[in-house]
DNA sequence: TCGGTAAATTAGCGTAGTCTAAGTTTACCC
DNA sequence: GGGTAAACTTAGACTACGCTAATTTACCGA
């Protein structure tokens, strides 16, 4: 009989750790992450990269079609979810426990993360009483590799007053890309809803934190996929 | 003007980092490490250790006399400090704040040791209350890279009552050695001094924590220097 | 003083991961 | 539909660190 689940094979490196991770974070649902979106956030170049690419997709852990991305297979997304817990539980057990405020964090549990044993973060996450969402508001996935999929809304039917954070552009169009862009809505901006006019009528929100406004039509907001972080 | 201290350099690796511990704990005060000490210490072969010792020596990190040894210079020194001092606070945090036992801890904190910014260390030294002992009762160095020298009494001149820690063997007498070795009187052992005979007379001690009895004349007992762990 | 042995070193190789430079492939635009 | 720019991959080199096998050195005992 073949191994159950846990068919661990040799510890992933820290190299291959932080990989997983970046390719989970561009390649949310079901997309491909490019090589070059890849080197940009690992501060590697591109060959890097695809030297990376050809020996993670080797060992099973992504698929790699060439010339068009990579996606994790279930046990590359096991890997990376185990990653973004030991971060979020870090990034939440150093500022709750340790008065680290939320600048110095992230590259504190950026290193820990690779180094802390299970057991650790298990313990970290029983002092903090099994948290499942980190203060962004982002879930934390589970000791089991188990994620809360963020349930995202239209801007267009946000109600006002919502703090949202934008997360997706359901369009593949570029020019209403490159609209969005000029006005400072790509994934992850944070906004607020100030006003919607009736009848269809277009949506007005405040950028957090500059406060600027922005009023945009119906057809677009629907594009607008966010989450809600609040009122 | 030359940089004044803080010379930094390239950051240490984790290789590195554990090759200078390692040759501090061997070394101890002003000897000299062996390569196949070292190697069993890291549990690596002997020739990566003369490796690493040839770069390290280049880097000014340790003195080298080939086919002898090898010592730390200053600057290895303060480092093989700054490592101890974060291996022991993070034994002391894991304990009293995570709730972890002697026996996982100590690999735990090898892993983390290599991981931790100087900042967290203080941050969990703080929350310790700045201790300056770890369990073991070994002095943790301070923030500067100071440590306060263990003072060691020679087993004859230990009080009757005291509790001691063996920390070396005045000698290099191989059959002496032996003995010693054969008694089960090794460094780190733990004992208690029970009594002692008048007149320049042999000393009774009890092992810890067997309570194993053993009887050591005067001259063989001012060999065993110890650190007086408390009565 | 001379071996013999144990320790140490050198030689040579392998892997992981990075880089630059040079070629391919894709995609887009006119 | 072809040309070009951007993205991607391949080629080749380098560093850190480990290993085994072979050689050199130091020391101890006869």
């Amino acid at each position: 009989m073949s191994a159950t689940i846990r068919d661990a094979g040799p510890p992933l490196t820290r190299s291959v750790e932080d990989y997983l991770k970046a390719i989970y974070h561009l390649s949310n649902q079901g997309g491909f992450a490019s090589t070059s979106d890849i080197a940009a956030m690992l501060e590697v170049a591109a060959p890097s990269v695809s030297g990376m690419v050809k020996r993670l997709s080797e060992t099973g852990l992504i698929e790699h079609v060439p010339y068009r991305g990579v996606q994790l297979t279930a046990q590359g997304r096991r890997a990376a979810l185990k990653m973004i817990r030991r971060h979020r539980i870090l990034e939440l057990y150093l500022t709750q426990q340790l008065g680290y405020d939320w600048g110095g964090v992230h590259a504190e549990a950026e290193r820990l993360e690779h180094a802390v044993s299970d057991e650790l973060i298990e313990r970290m996450a029983g002092a903090l009483g099994d948290p499942h969402y980190d203060p962004h508001g982002d879930p934390i996935p589970t000791a089991a590799g188990e994620i809360e999929e963020a349930e995202l809304v239209g801007l267009a039917d946000a109600p006002v007053g919502a703090k949202l954070e934008l997360r997706q552009v359901g369009t593949q169009d570029p020019a209403r890309l490159r609209y969005f862009a000029e006005q400072g809505l790509t994934p992850g901006v944070l906004l607020s809803v100030t006003e919607r006019q009736p009848f269809n009528g277009p949506t007005t929100i405040a950028l957090v934190p500059s406060g600027d406004p922005r009023v945009v039509g119906r057809d677009l907001a629907q594009l607008l996929l966010c989450r809600e972080i609040g009122r």
